[in-house]
RNA sequence: GCGGAAGUGGCGGAACUGGCAGACGCGCUAGCCUCAGGAGCUAGUGGGAGCAAUCCCAUCGGGGUUCAAAUCCCCGCUUCCGCACCA
């Protein structure tokens, strides 16, 4: 009987659903095991790039379910965002029709491919039984002081019309669509996430199962920096290096500091220096990041004394200071740093070096060429001369609580997450602007506050509500007086956010979900996804696990214990994209090779986070290899139905080798999914017991026949359709029926393995003479130690190379190997 | 500039705590089977020398540690990724 797959897909994938062999509840009596990949953007259709993600988890899910755990294995949609809504404005199909539309197209492509998903637990974001959850936690946010709103300059993208996170600007330009950002002061809902921002880091210490790249990715964006605040007059710097505050000769502003207006005010000529920060401000993030922008600045007509060394110092506006960070002014140590080393030689500013990497030398003679920036030794700086920079720090800032002049502080480059945005599809935020009482949430009774149908899409600046009078004319829930609401949407990285939790619970009408349920789930045990996703919503999901932690809903501290990132799939050297035209549909591999060939390929071709080359060649290759199982399979099938039960005793040569491969097989798998997740090893340890099988069978054949054969043949092929059960699951299931069960292979125990079988009763030991292989020898698995040197001495081949020569040493790794070392 | 990861046959990749480099697959070669094969089976396949047994060389390059290095350390090169005037 041929290998025809197609027909299987089907036949399996209905009886899965038929008896809800993916469904799972709270069970305390069992370990659970939460494994996730990350939703979807229904963005039409998945190609296999995209579905490598749901294959990795599906194997993994699979796997702890026969292992024995409680699986939890959902699935939803990341439902709400701008490609709906910009496909809008072109085509004029309506964001909720053309997003319903492509999740139903793409449930229907992970169906066909067989992935173990729980359906029943599905959900989009955009309906409004999840975002009503999105509006009670901005609620309970705000009330917290988590949400807040104020005016502030944010990043804006001109052609997606919409205000960007900073987590949203990639190399100065929108993530999505790369247009240069720009700037805009508009008043704006913030969620506080800078309140965890020390939590957030010291987390990243429990989250042993990250990949480090990940881990130092988010240290970085967090950005914690240890250092001073000290005022100089009525400006207030922060500095990492208060050990060179003798040498600040200047002090650096930046164009938005809050003082500069009154510097202008006070100014000789206002109006000039007024169009000069102008320049400056306007000198966007773009013009910032576009390379290296010329330091410049300008002097304010204004003195500050430097509270150590007594000495008033300039006060100059420099471009190159951000606003945005610490306190908006440095002081300048154009010795000791090298961008204001520039700065001062371009403006002719005094340079004081203080700081020597040589004490004996005294200070340096003549011109410097550069900036030193290494710690080093004190000079010129009054009573801490001599002290080493580690020191100094310490005591300089001492100095300074000690004479109030201000304190040591930390600083973070993380900043609160800016999350209003000027479009339609996204969760309306539950706020109301009352003339009289101001901004009031609305009642928790009121939500969800459902988005309005709108029918118009212009991509024009404003919010698309704001032109919804029904939606934006509201009595005030406090007054009763005249109101309007706010109109614009949440980020959707709000929404993804949290949603694990809510599959916990998904149709929970009381809460966002049971607090019961989250704990015997939560946290996600493996949770698979995109590197992209490094920053952005891996550091919002742990913002709102300590928001849920605050508001008594969740215990743990982070949600996620292990995270896979997985690689991407190329074709043609590129990432698969419509654009590029290089995308390969899972649909179309289907038809030819059926779902199982496609999953065991993906598997097979590079470890899971390494990124792939797709080839047809490859996918061929595994469906040749389903192929050779099957046939397999089929024409010992009988034989083995009928076979007793393994038993050690009496075994031939051959009967013990199998079996043993058996054995060592089940080990190298096992350890392959569980621990290592090294996917593609366990598929080659299955290839190696299917190579063995077919030379077992030929000497079956050959007139090795025999009950004790059949046997040992029963044993191998049951563990092999069993394992192969999570790479191919459709295959295995078929072969495990005609195999003679009845029970469904999701309900089937993994198989355990025997140390004792595994291990060989005789190995091969490779002899070296100076590190060199120079022989083998065959001996039982517990020779001891003496016995080996005698015998690799006694070796012919050894002797040849020994032969006088003086033996210095005889090393010997037990079962592994013995080097002898000669002269 | 700072930080992270990686560099192994013609290709994808293996090598678990330092212990036989190249498992497994793709591709290629030969043979068998077949009316036929883009099916299947068997064997071979890192480079070089040799009829052969066998020997030499080989994990980006150069040093080092070790009885033993793809693996550990130092220097350098290359590639990919992240951050980037963060004071």
């Amino acid at each position: 009987m041929d290998y025809r797959p197609q027909a299987l897909d089907k036949k399996w994938q209905e009886r899965w659903t038929n008896a809800h062999a993916f469904d799972s509840t709270e069970d305390p009596s069992r370990p659970k095991y939460y494994c996730l990949e990350m939703f979807a953007y229904p963005s039409g259709h998945a190609h296999v790039g995209h579905v490598r993600n749901y294959i990795i988890g599906d194997v993994i899910a699979r796997t702890k379910r026969m292992r024995g755990y409680n699986v939890l294995h959902p699935f939803g949609w990341d439902a709400f965002g701008l490609p709906a809504e910009n496909a809008a404005i072109q085509s004029g199909i309506h964001p909720e029709t053309s997003t319903l539309a492509n999740i139903a197209h793409m449930k229907g492509q992970l169906q066909r491919l067989g992935i173990s998903y729980e359906w029943r637990r599905e959900f989009a974001t955009c309906e409004p039984t999840y975002y009503k959850w999105n509006q009670w936690l901005f609620i309970k946010m705000f009330e917290r002081g988590l949400a807040y709103r104020r005016r502030s300059s944010v990043n804006w993208c001109e052609k997606d019309q919409t205000v960007l996170a900073n987590e949203q600007v990639v190399d100065g330009g929108c993530w999505r669509c790369g247009t240069p950002v720009t700037t805009k002061t508009l008043e704006q809902w913030f969620f506080k996430i800078t309140q965890y921002a020390d939590d957030l880091l010291k987390g990243i210490d429990q989250l042993g199962q990250w990949p480090d790249k990940v881990l130092t990715m988010q240290r970085n964006w967090i950005g914690r920096s240890e250092g001073t605040r000290v005022q100089f007059g009525d400006i207030d710097v922060f500095t990492t290096r208060i050990d060179t505050i003798f040498g600040a000769t200047c002090v650096f502003v930046a164009p938005e500091h809050p003082l500069v207006d009154r510097f202008a005010a006070e100014s000789k000529d206002p109006d000039a220096f007024r169009k000069r920060v102008a320049v400056f401000r306007t000198q966007d993030r773009t013009a910032r990041l576009s390379g290296e922008i010329e330091k410049d600045g300008f002097f304010t007509e204004r003195y500050v004394v430097n509270p150590f060394t007594n000495e008033p110092v300039p006060v100059w506006i420099a471009n190159f200071v951000l606003g945005e960070y610490g306190t908006g002014a440095v002081m300048a140590v154009p010795a000791h740093d090298q961008r204001d080393f520039e700065f001062a030689r371009k403006f002719g500013l005094p340079i004081t070096v203080v700081i020597h990497p040589d004490p004996d030398l005294g200070a340096p003679q003549g011109d410097l060429k550069e900036a030193y920036v290494e710690y080093g030794r004190l000079v010129n700086s009054g009573e801490f001369t001599g002290l080493s920079s580690q020191e100094a720090i310490v005591r300089m800032g001492q100095w300074v609580e000690r004479k109030g002049l201000g304190r040591r502080a930390v600083q973070f480059r993380l900043k609160d997450w800016g999350i209003s945005r000027q479009r339609y599809w996204g969760t309306p935020i539950p706020m109301i602007y009352c003339e009289k009482c101001g901004v009031v949430p609305v009642p928790y009774e009121q939500l969800p506050v459902e988005l309005p149908k709108v029918s118009n899409f212009t991509g024009r600046g404003d919010s698309p509500l704001a032109q919804v009078p029904a939606f934006v004319n509201v009595a005030c829930p406090k007054c009763g007086g005249r109101a309007r609401r706010e109109t614009d949407t949440m980020d959707t990285f709000v929404d993804s956010s949290w949603y694990f939790y809510r599959f916990c619970d998904p149709r929970n009408d009381q809460l966002p979900f049971d607090p019961a349920k989250a704990k015997y789930w939560m946290p996600v045990d493996f949770y698979i996804g995109g590197v992209e996703h490094a920053i952005l919503h891996l550091i919002y999901s742990r913002f709102f696990a300590r928001v849920f932690r605050e508001l008594g809903m969740v215990d743990h501290d982070e949600p996620f214990t292990h995270l896979l990132t997985q690689g991407m799939v190329l074709k043609d050297g590129a990432v698969m994209s419509k654009s590029k035209g290089n995308v390969v549909d899972p649909d179309d591999m289907l038809v030819k090779y059926g779902a199982d060939a496609l999953r065991l390929y993906v598997m097979f071709v590079a470890p899971p986070e390494k990124e792939v080359e797709w080839t047809d060649a490859g996918l061929e290759g595994s469906f040749r290899f389903l192929a050779r199982v099957w046939r397999f399979v089929d024409q010992w099938c009988d034989e083995a139905k009928n076979a007793a039960a393994v038993s050690a005793a009496g075994l031939n040569e051959a009967e013990r080798r199998l079996r043993r491969k058996t054995h060592d097989t089940i080990r190298r798998v096992t350890t392959d999914v569980e621990e290592r997740i090294h996917l593609n090893t366990a598929v080659s340890a299955l290839m190696e017991l299917v190579n063995d099988l077919y030379a077992f069978g030929e000497k079956l054949q050959n007139g090795g026949a025999r009950p004790q054969g059949y046997s040992v043949l029963r044993e191998a092929v049951e563990a092999l359709v069993v394992m192969l059960s999570p790479f191919a699951p459709h295959t295995a299931e078929e072969l495990w029926e005609r195999l003679g069960h009845t029970e469904g292979l999701s309900r089937v125990a993994w198989p355990s393995y025997d140390e004792q079988v595994a291990k060989a009763d005789e190995i091969v030991v490779p002899i070296q003479v100076n590190g060199k292989l120079r022989s083998r020898l065959t001996v039982p698995a517990e020779t001891p130690e003496s016995e080996m040197r005698e015998r690799a001495l006694a070796d012919p081949a050894v002797k040849a190379y020994i032969a006088g020569r003086m033996i210095k040493a005889v090393v010997v790794a037990k079962g592994r190997l013995v080097n002898v070392v000669v002269e």
